[in-house]
DNA sequence: CTATCTGCAAACGTTTTGCAGATGT
DNA sequence: ACATCTGCAAAACGTTTGCAGATAG
């Protein structure tokens, strides 16, 4: 019963929440388009943005400039290579662990944060 | 003496360093010509790429996807508004403070990290 | 009947790339 | 000479927008 939302909308959340990974606009449309819920790009961004301004979406930016979508409620944060662009998960939130007491001057509304770590792989890492 | 780096890499670091403010690509570019140290778009983009697997310079995205650019030691993070895209710097770095101590596993090495916070700012905050 | 939502295709803005010429060793 | 670096303009990319038609209330 997710309150506010239309029904194009809880689609896309059931296809970010049912996936197993952070999923770009694009993925998502063709995911979608795959699953017969067919909609066009377009409709898709707009009801992303919806959703993110709902509270109910999260993303970030690869460094290759695309956007991954996850549900809020998946608190995911990164490693990520700039050579290669790969990143793997942060097992735990050091922000979250120690009860996150940001200082949100002026009434700031946080909805949700991103803690990326940038840097080489094993593999990348120069000699 | 910048171990390394070309005099090309030295000039646009310095404008970086010189900045109060992060800057984008074309910023960094416009600023550089108006300095009378003229370089191309493509070469300033070149550059900060190899400055920034150097260490020497972190980036963040906003949500337009404008990347900013800034020096490594500004270890800046942001409240970023949803709505009209307007950030604010977070004054103290909740990772630095406890010690940073993430699991780097297999080897990753890491360069810089950057914690956004996205919400609404106090004059978009609907009603 | 009016307001909202959709799909399509065109537009956008930033970043990246190809290439030929300049620069430096 | 040779490898590297540069500027320019074209291309690429993900995302956004305009608009006319569909849909919903």
């Amino acid at each position: 019963m997710a309150k506010g939302l239309s029904d194009r909308q809880r689609q896309i959340l059931r296809i970010l929440e049912t996936s197993s990974k952070e999923l770009s606009g694009q993925e998502l449309h063709k995911l979608g388009c795959e699953l017969g819920q067919s909609m066009g790009l377009a409709t898709v961004y707009r009801n992303l943005r919806v959703l993110q301004q709902a509270g109910r979406v999260r993303c970030r930016h690869l460094p290759s400039g695309e956007l991954l979508y996850s549900p809020l409620e998946r608190d995911v944060h990164h490693l990520t290579c700039l050579e290669c662009g790969t990143s793997q998960p942060l097992t735990s939130c050091p922000v979250e662990q120690q009860g996150l007491k940001l200082p949100t001057p002026e009434g700031f509304e946080p909805l949700f944060h991103t803690l990326e770590v940038f840097g080489y792989c094993a593999k990348c890492k120069p000699e």
